[in-house]
RNA sequence: GGACGCUUAGCUCAGUUGGUUAGAGCAUCUCGUUUACACCGAGAGGGUCGGGGGUUCGAGUCCCUCAGCGUCCA
């Protein structure tokens, strides 16, 4: 067996292990009907994409659940993929074509869409091998991409099939329209900014009554000449009596326009009078049509004014065209005021511009199953972590609004319908579009393809990532899905992923699922997944979503070379609050990797410790057991296994995953590392105690392994493996059943152990007493002293507990003798729940004031608890109303206390 | 404007159904290289639990209210 190094190198053996499990076909999940399946998708990340630290948290926590679902016996399977990203994508190729002075009309759509796959096949999906380094235990095999052939098919089925049902129709909306890129982006495109320019106000004259004026605020003069009306609020007064009249629209093509009242209108806001441009503005759209006033849209495709905005405006960009317009309007005596102001403005997240609200013509679908939807999630089928955001998503559910799945882009699923040729498809009515000798909807396309002309559109990206739980599963195609194990594995279990995509991505595929799968089966076939957690968010110190723009996000490969995968696998999972943000922290993932350096050291000394025996299996250590021999050590760290166990337990349960680690955190470091190893080295000096002493060992830190490998796979496999617990040709990782703590204890009892749980309680007290020794000491200058004297004035009882545990407590606390005796006068004491204990050393004379301040300190501190205590007790409803627990223990505490004070008294007097 | 969340040690956070003197990690300070680990060990200091009110024998925990911060929806 090769021997443990000084310290732990990640680098060598993550690299080892990834290519084994790969090799051996460790990741693959396979129809196993004697297994219960346990499956996620991965949330395809953008194929232009690569890893980020919300990444590292989002499939960290998947590869947990995946890790501990095959610990436990379960079919793991964890389908990765990428997105194909319409907008993100398309701009990425754009920008290499722009290189070389070119765009995507030169070189057609289908040469286009060439280019993009070339650079998807050479570049796109980086993120995948990168997820690699992470540990990630996908099945590679299923890797899936929304625009693979297959699921392409999909994706139009479900369109033909939702027009057919007449979930699907065209209309003229308002849309978010990016200038740039020249297509309609979903709301998640669009980032909201604040954006610096200035507030004009503008006087309208009154065309029946000229001299009279009604003032305007706006920060988009360029826009006047598309108002349609000035509205006001009905029931403000100062305009009782213009409602209904006209004032002249100061710019673009000379008109009269009327002043309506609409309750929309903010009073308190500017004057109180609000310009009307339907086609520009949401809130101005909806007020538009209650009044029948038709949209002047002043503004092209591109951002440039057209020609309904006038002469002087019209070819001019919306920028220049707001500055030209407020010099015309300050020409013709109109401009009353321009003064600085920020507002929020949308802008398109790719092409960095402010978007337009702009009426288009796009393709729209209302949801299908929206009732079932709530109800899936109401009812509790699923289950979101934390709960609180299934508010959230039933909310959005109330108030769903038709879903824009059209973009003007290239690349994407380009959409299944054709038009008769020479059709105008900007004027069909309602009846036309579903006439199919004028429209054709088929996945097939028309039988004669020279008399029809496809539409350009491609679908939203969300509109082929909702299908992702069962299209990733070969649904629709029936051959597919049985081999996909479609039956076996849908519904999915779990589903990791962040509270920002609710609306876009959970609700979308329940809906989808809910639609498609199972047809006639109740709901709880057809939910895409029973349990969802959301992850937070991470952000820098300062609170701040990272992003690659402010560039104050860590590079995670960079955390990898640094600490470790375990190390950041470790470290992010600590600082991942349930359902809180997260504010990240270096020294976290620092002390991850330090907590693998201690693990890795812990089986190093379990090594050097004594020759290695039978740890082939849990049986097999247990039949090493010596009950006879057991201390209180041994029982109160095996104590401490299975309450571990038991809470790791229930935080997978709960999906409380910093609890977990945190626990066996705690549970490693302080009670095995700092305890019971350092107690061991006494009793691994003695032949009697040294055999059960290394199987106790042996037992803790294979079930440690077992617990922690799910969140630290590599160093726990390379473990497993240089302590022996498995053969060569084994992996911990796909081999190996963890045991939970009614097995633990079975197998425990059946070798007689039955934990003691006095003596480990006395072991708890003895923790106690070790840290008020070394406390005692370092206050007398000996703290580093490992052969302090001590005489102990104890009774009978505590002095039988000091006694059976003497030789360990003299190495704990660094002493070479502890007698039982007689406090000797003026050296330095303490009180303590084992007895006085006495420094063999007299002290000398300016001593003998620090040791009196000492214990008087102790004495106030003393006196005024029992002073609490006593009060509380003296409380006639306290006594007559707590239960008898609580009472019991003010009682014991208050005696104790007493006792702990006559005793620094009677030491405070001897000291003269 | 509405909904939700947060506010506990210098920092990041735990704190389960109310019950002894509110915890952890990091940071700080002191001591220490004793043969698992200095990526370590031992010890120490540090909190009127955001403010105010209420319920209760008892409130970090439950209720009301105010303030600040954040997110989403409008």
């Amino acid at each position: 067996m090769a021997s443990i190094t000084k310290s732990y190198e990640p680098r060598d053996v993550e690299g080892k292990w990834y290519a084994a499990w790969q090799t051996a076909d460790c990741f693959a999940g396979r129809v196993n009907p004697a297994k219960q399946p346990y499956s996620i998708v991965i949330p395809p990340p953008n194929v232009t994409g690569v890893l980020t630290m919300g990444h590292v948290l989002n499939n960290t926590l998947q590869d947990i659940l995946i890790r501990r679902a095959r610990l436990e016996g379960r079919e793991a399977m964890w389908l990765p993929g990428t997105d194909h990203a319409g907008i993100a994508t398309q701009t990425v190729v754009e920008r290499e074509l722009r290189k070389q002075k070119k765009h995507r009309r030169d070189l057609g759509r289908e040469k286009f869409l060439e280019q993009v796959w070339s650079w998807r096949d050479e570049k796109g999906g980086i993120i995948l091998k990168q997820l690699q380094a992470l540990g990630a235990s996908c099945d590679w095999s299923r890797t899936q991409f929304t625009m693979d052939p297959h699921y392409s098919q999909a994706v139009l089925n479900v369109f033909v099939d939702l027009f057919a049902k007449g979930h699907i129709y065209r209309g003229k909306r308002m849309v978010n329209w990016c200038p740039v890129s020249l297509t309609a982006l979903s709301d998640e495109e669009v980032i909201m900014k604040p954006a610096k320019g200035f507030l004009y106000e503008v006087r309208y004259e009154r065309a029946d009554a000229p001299g009279q004026f009604m003032t305007v605020k706006t920060t988009r003069p360029e826009t006047i000449p598309g108002d349609v009306a000035i509205a006001v609020h009905p029931d403000d007064p100062r305009y009782a009596g213009w409602i209904g009249k006209k004032v002249r629209r100061p710019l673009g093509p000379t008109a009269d326009i009327p002043i309506i009242a609409d309750s929309a209108v903010d009073k308190e806001f500017g004057s109180g009078a609000l310009k009307i441009t339907p086609a520009h503005d949401k809130v101005d759209f909806e007020i538009g049509q209650r009044h029948q006033l038709p949209p002047i849209d002043v503004l092209h495709a591109d951002g440039t004014l057209n020609e309904l905005a006038g002469p002087e405006l019209a070819g001019l960009d919306r920028l220049a065209g707001r500055k030209k317009a407020a010099e015309l309007l300050k020409e013709r005596g109109a401009l009353v005021k321009e003064e600085p102001y920020e507002n929020n403005v949308g802008y398109s997240e790719r092409a960095d511009v402010p978007i337009e609200p702009r009426l288009t013509w796009q393709w729209w679908l209302k949801y299908p199953r929206v009732e079932e939807a709530k109800a899936a999630v109401r009812d509790g089928h699923i289950k979101f972590h934390p709960e609180r955001w299934s508010k959230v998503y039933l909310h959005w559910l109330e108030n769903i609004q038709d879903w824009c799945i059209s973009r003007q882009l290239w690349w994407g699923h380009r959409i299944p319908v054709w038009y008769r040729k020479g059709l105008d498809k900007e004027k069909l009515t309602e009846a036309e579009l579903r006439d199919p000798q004028k429209v054709h909807v088929s996945l097939a396309g028309p039988a004669d393809p020279s008399d029809w002309v496809q539409e350009d559109d491609v679908l939203d990206t969300w509109a082929s990532s909702w299908l992702w739980p069962f299209a990733t599963l070969g649904w629709p195609d029936k051959h597919a899905m049985t081999k996909a194990g479609y039956d076996y594995f849908y519904p999915t279990s779990t589903l990791v992923t962040g509270p920002d995509i609710i609306f876009f991505w959970v609700a979308r595929m329940i809906m989808a699922g809910l639609e498609y799968t199972h047809e006639g089966e109740p709901l709880e076939k057809r939910i895409p997944f029973k349990d969802v957690y959301f992850t937070g968010i991470i952000r820098d110190q300062q609170g701040r979503k990272m992003s690659k723009s402010l560039g104050n996000s860590p590079d995670p490969l960079d955390l990898i070379a640094s600490y470790g995968a375990d190390g950041l696998r470790f470290g992010i999972v600590s600082i991942a609050p349930q359902g809180q943000d997260i504010r990240f922290q270096e020294d976290r993932i620092e002390s991850g990797k330090n907590f693998c350096n201690k693990l890795w050291n812990a089986c190093r000394f379990r090594q050097m410790s004594g020759d290695m025996a039978d740890n082939s299996s849990l049986a097999a250590i247990m039949a090493r057991l010596d009950a006879p021999k057991f201390d209180a050590d041994d029982h109160a760290i095996l104590d401490r296994l299975l309450a571990t166990t038991r809470a790791v337990d229930q935080a997978f349960a709960n999906f409380e995953f910093s609890n977990a680690v945190q626990t066996l955190y705690g549970f490693f470091w302080n009670d095995f590392c700092d305890w019971y190893v350092e107690v061991s080295k006494a009793k691994l000096q003695e032949p009697t105690t040294k055999d059960n002493c290394l199987a106790i060992q042996d037992l803790v830190l294979r079930q440690t392994l077992l617990l922690l490998h799910p969140f630290t796979p590599f160093i726990t496999e390379e473990l497993w493996h240089l302590l022996g617990y498995g053969t060569d040709a084994q992996f911990l990782m796909r081999d190996v059943r963890i045991e939970d703590s009614s097995q633990l204890i079975t197998a425990l009892t059946a070798r007689s152990v039955t934990i003691d749980r006095a003596a480990s309680a006395n072991v708890s007290a003895l923790k106690d007493l070790t840290s008020q020794v070394r406390a005692f000491k370092a206050d007398n200058g000996e703290a580093a002293k490992k052969d302090s004297q001590f005489v102990v004035e104890a009774a009978d009882a505590p002095w039988s507990v000091l006694e059976a545990n003497l030789i360990k407590l003299k190495r704990m606390v660094g002493a070479s003798e502890i007698t039982r005796g007689a406090m000797t006068p003026n050296a330095p004491a303490c009180v303590t729940p084992f007895g006085s204990w006495n420094l063999l050393r007299q002290l000398k004379t300016g001593d003998t004031a620090a040791e009196k301040s000492r214990l008087t300190k102790e004495l106030e501190a003393v006196s005024k608890h029992i002073a609490g205590t006593e009060a509380r007790l003296s409380n006639e409803s306290f006594v007559s109303k707590a239960p008898p627990a609580v009472l019991d223990g003010a009682r014991k505490q208050l005696a104790d206390l007493k006792a702990k004070r006559a005793e620094v008294e009677r030491l405070l007097a001897s000291l003269g």
